[in-house]
DNA sequence: TATATAGTACAAGATGTATTTTACTATAGA
DNA sequence: TCTATAGTAAAATACATCTTGTACTATATA
């Protein structure tokens, strides 16, 4: 019986996102509550979309995959891969749709360096 | 040598309270992230003062006194004692002054039943 | 004084979280 | 094709959290 040689071919890089109605209050507050995590977000929320590689500041890349996935998976942000980074962005239509005010009260809360 | 009889008068009920520089948003946030507490806290917001009784519906009393706990030592409520009951009001001045609309967007946010 | 009641304290168990270490994948560019 | 780079995956550690069970304290009232 002869081996069958698959050509490998680099699997794209995708993302798990929560549904709508596995989005809570009680996620996002968890999600927002690590000071690592607030950190993020308030950079988001001024830039648009920014990379990790802009938070090596801040913890280790491995730290930063980890709280980039608690995000995602409270339905705080989105990503894309373009080549070899990745772009992140705060997920702000969908909390101020569903948490009206949400966003802005914890932003606006949030001590200014 | 006689052994000396002490009255045992009962003990006063105190609570430790934060100090205002160990209050965070980090800390109220997560104390606002947990579905009991969050109930907890949209009653309180609704009627000045309650009683932990009011709350036996949400959970057992020994949960309650954890939770109580919780968003006491995160400055979000504070307790006075009279007679066998304990009641318990929100920390709004505070919260209000380091943290302005932070309250109110998350209770403004939570769903209405 | 005896009893019931509102609430507390503590320990156990199960589960979740933040971080680091090590090793890996996917992409870009020489 | 080789190498460097941006980011991921998994395991281990250490620690925190939520809940329940049992036993307790403080107060009110009969």
């Amino acid at each position: 019986m002869s081996q069958e040689i698959i050509e490998a071919t680099p699997t794209p890089r995708t993302h798990w996102y929560p549904d709508r109605e596995d989005i809570t209050i009680y996620g996002i507050l968890a999600a927002l509550s690590d000071p690592t995590r607030l950190a993020i977000v308030c950079q988001l929320a001024e830039h648009e979309e920014k990379c990790p590689f802009d938070f090596l500041d801040i913890t280790s890349k491995q730290n930063l995959t980890h709280h980039f996935k608690v995000l995602r998976e409270a339905g705080v942000i989105m990503a894309r891969y373009e080549g070899r980074q990745k772009f992140i962005w705060l997920r702000r239509d969908l909390i101020d749709d569903m948490f009206p005010g949400l966003l802005d009260g914890v932003l606006n809360a949030v001590e200014k360096p």
